[in-house]
DNA sequence: TCCATTACACTCACTAGTCAGTATACATGA
DNA sequence: TCATGTATACTGACTAGTGAGTGTAATGGA
C-alpha cells in the first residue's frame, strides 16, 4: 500500500506551492499549509525545520519545471529564432490569462522578502533567473550571435518585465508587446551578427 | 509655532513610507509605524482609518515625485532621444547602487497584495504606472514617432523588468543593459518613422 | 467648546514553533 | 517465539508572542 502513496513531504510541498503562490509567504501560516495538506502542523515541523525552510522548498520545486515550459514553447515554435522568442511570451500571455495566474513565484517572493536579502529562497530565485538566463545565451550562441549573453540578459528583463506588469494591471497584452520588443531585438542582434556569414 | 511643525499626518506617512518600502506591508506593523512616527497608534488611527489606508497614503505620496525624478533625468539628458531614455536607466541605476534600495515600491506592493486585486494600494499602483506610460508616449509622440504607444510599453516593461531583476540578484548592470535595449527599440521605431519625414 | 492628542488597558484572532507522547514496523538476541 | 530495542511517522494540546483595531478618560491649545 505503502509505495502507490504520496509521500507526506512532497504532499506539503504541494500544499504550500498551492498556497504561497496565490496568497503570498506571509499571508499564509504554517498552520494553513498543514490543514491543506491534510496533515498536523507537528508532522510539517517533522519534516521541515522552519517556515523558511517550507518556503525554500516551494521554489525549488518551482524552478526545473519552469525552465522545462519555457524550453518547451521555445523549442516548438515555428520560424526563425526571433519568432521561437515571441512564441515564449505568447505562451506566457496565455498562461497569464487564467484567473489563477499570480506571476512569477521567484520574483513575488524576491519582493516580499526584500528585506532579508540573504534569505535561501531568494538566493534559489536568483540561481533559477541565471538558469533561464544561460539557457537563453546558449541558444542564441548556437544560433550564431555574437552578443548572445547580452541579449538573453535583454529578453530575461523583458520577461521578468511583463510578469511585474501584468501582475500590476492584469492586461496579458503586455506580455504580447514584450514579445515583439523581444523579437525586434533578436532581429538587431541577428543583424550585428549575420553579415559575415552570408558571403 | 504650530505653523512651523510638520503635520502629523505627514509625519505618519513619512514613517509609513520609510517602513514600507524598506521592510514590506505585511512585515511592518501598525504599531511600528506609530513609533517610528513618534506617536500613539491611537493618534494614527485619529488619521487614517485602516493600515490599509495608510498603505495607500504611502503609495500616493510617492506618486508625484517618482514621475518628475524620471522627467528631470529624461530632460537633463543630453544627446538624441535615444540617449535621453538611456539616461532614465543609468540614472536608475545609480540608485540602485545605494543600499537602501529595495525595488519600486508600487511592484513591491502588488506583488505583496497580489491576492487582493482590488486592493486600493493596488489600485494606485496602476494610476502610476499608466501615469509614466502615459508621460513617455507623449514624449515620443513629439519627436514624431508613429508607434509612439507601443514604444512607451516597451519603455515601461524594460523599465519595470530591471526593477524586478536587480532587486532579485543586486546587481544594478542589468539596468544599464536594460537601458542600451531601450535605446535600441528607440532608434528601430525611429527608423521606421522618419523616412516619411526627409523629403 | 472643539479639535488633536495622549496614556493605556483591552479584545480577539492569529502565528511560529514546541512538548510530551503514541502507533507502527522492523530488527535483534535469547 | 517472544521480549526488547529502535527508527520513522505522526498527533493534540500548548506556549509565548504579535497582529489590527477599539474604548475611555484625561489633557492642552485655539
Amino acid at each position: 500500500m505503502k509505495s502507490t502513496e504520496i509521500p507526506t513531504r512532497e504532499r506539503i510541498v504541494v500544499a504550500a506551492s498551492k498556497l504561497f503562490y496565490s496568497e503570498g509567504i506571509r499571508a499564509v501560516s504554517v498552520d494553513a499549509v498543514a490543514e491543506q495538506a491534510g496533515l498536523t502542523k507537528r508532522t510539517l515541523y517533522y519534516h521541515f525545520a522552519s517556515k523558511d525552510d517550507l518556503v525554500a522548498a516551494y521554489l525549488e520545486a518551482r524552478d526545473q519545471p519552469n525552465l522545462k515550459l519555457f524550453q518547451r514553447w521555445f523549442a516548438d515554435a515555428e520560424g526563425t529564432l526571433a519568432d521561437k522568442v515571441r512564441s515564449i511570451f505568447h505562451n506566457l500571455a496565455r498562461s497569464a490569462r487564467h484567473p489563477r495566474w499570480k506571476g512569477c513565484g521567484f520574483l513575488r517572493t524576491a519582493a516580499e522578502l526584500a528585506n532579508m536579502p540573504g534569505h535561501p529562497a531568494v538566493k534559489l530565485g536568483i540561481a533559477h533567473k541565471k538558469r533561464v538566463e544561460a539557457w537563453l545565451a546558449a541558444s542564441f550562441e548556437a544560433e550564431g550571435i555574437h552578443s548572445s549573453k547580452v541579449l538573453a540578459r535583454q529578453v530575461i528583463l523583458l520577461l521578468d518585465g511583463s510578469f511585474a506588469v501584468v501582475l500590476l494591471n492584469r492586461d496579458a497584452s503586455y506580455m504580447e508587446t514584450a514579445g515583439e520588443a523581444a523579437a525586434v531585438l533578436v532581429e538587431a542582434a541577428m543583424a550585428f551578427s549575420k553579415p559575415e556569414t552570408a558571403p
